[in-house]
DNA sequence: ACATAATATGTAGCATGCTACAATTATACC
DNA sequence: GGTATAATTGTAGCATGCTACATATTATGT
């Protein structure tokens, strides 16, 4: 078996290239990948506050990675964050007037992105990837 | 769609974890995964010379990264480097006998993670997503 | 009520990825 | 042969991931 045709290595491969992709279109908009998907999280939670500890959980990356991409996204006035009354120990995330601006053209950046992505694929082939992808998830999760 | 559904978002879980996971597992050598594969690499190709130029090639990342990694794993001696007298641009690299050591255990390690990645997955499984991934791969190198 | 444990966030320092710019050497062309 | 171009490597600075340690607040148990 060579290196380049194991999955793990054809992953990185695939994960690599859709962030500098990624990165690149969304420089337009003063974003990165990471920074975005953050964005996209607080539209699609209007409606529930959001904690750093929510983001943490949702994305599963460790709270000074959190802190990091919140630390620049609210720099950058997209997100703005105050202490809960309730729970001194909470921080919760709102997206800002900045923040919802960008959102459309973004949207409409995604959803031909995933597009291209996916183009060739049946239906039934983008089902059948994500229910593998499962698996391979569910076992590395359980080492 | 959910964002959690989405492929490049499931990708990117599955390959933070892979990374991390292995992380952790290969500290006992002092090596990272990065690391680790430019050593695996080395060894797959001990009857060529390899350029600083053919590691950029085969991992597909730019320059500055694989210099980083070559420099930390110099440093650590676990490969030596030397510039080509034919040609004073090329700068080879060669797996040192402290790489050639500790690669026996690693390429255990190494077979019983791919295993326990792909379990519950019968051979034409990893086939069909092998061959999945690649036509994602192809698509989004085509941006 | 008070000590202890758990939870949420913060900071420091590192590895790996990137872009942008620079330096050196080899190649190509006139 | 000399100049322009290409190829290879190097450096600076940043974003995002991590671990390890620290701090503040809340919850728990006696």
């Amino acid at each position: 078996m060579h290196q380049r045709d194991e999955i793990g290595f054809f992953i990185k491969l695939i994960n690599d290239c859709i962030e500098k992709k990624a990165n690149q279109t969304l420089k337009q908009f003063d974003l990165t990948l990471s920074q975005a998907r953050i964005l996209f999280y607080l539209h699609d939670h209007k409606e529930t506050t959001t904690s750093q500890k929510d983001l943490e959980d949702f994305f599963e990356v460790t709270h000074p990675t959190i802190i990091g991409i919140l630390n620049r996204l609210e720099r950058k006035e997209f997100i703005r964050s105050e202490t809960n009354s309730k729970d001194k120990r909470v921080k919760n995330i709102f997206l800002a007037d900045k923040g919802g601006k960008v959102f459309c053209s973004m949207d409409h950046f995604k959803k031909s992105t995933e597009q291209k992505m996916l183009q060739d694929l049946t239906v039934d082939q983008i089902k059948e990837l994500q229910s593998l992808l499962k698996i391979v998830y569910k076992n590395i999760q359980t080492f």
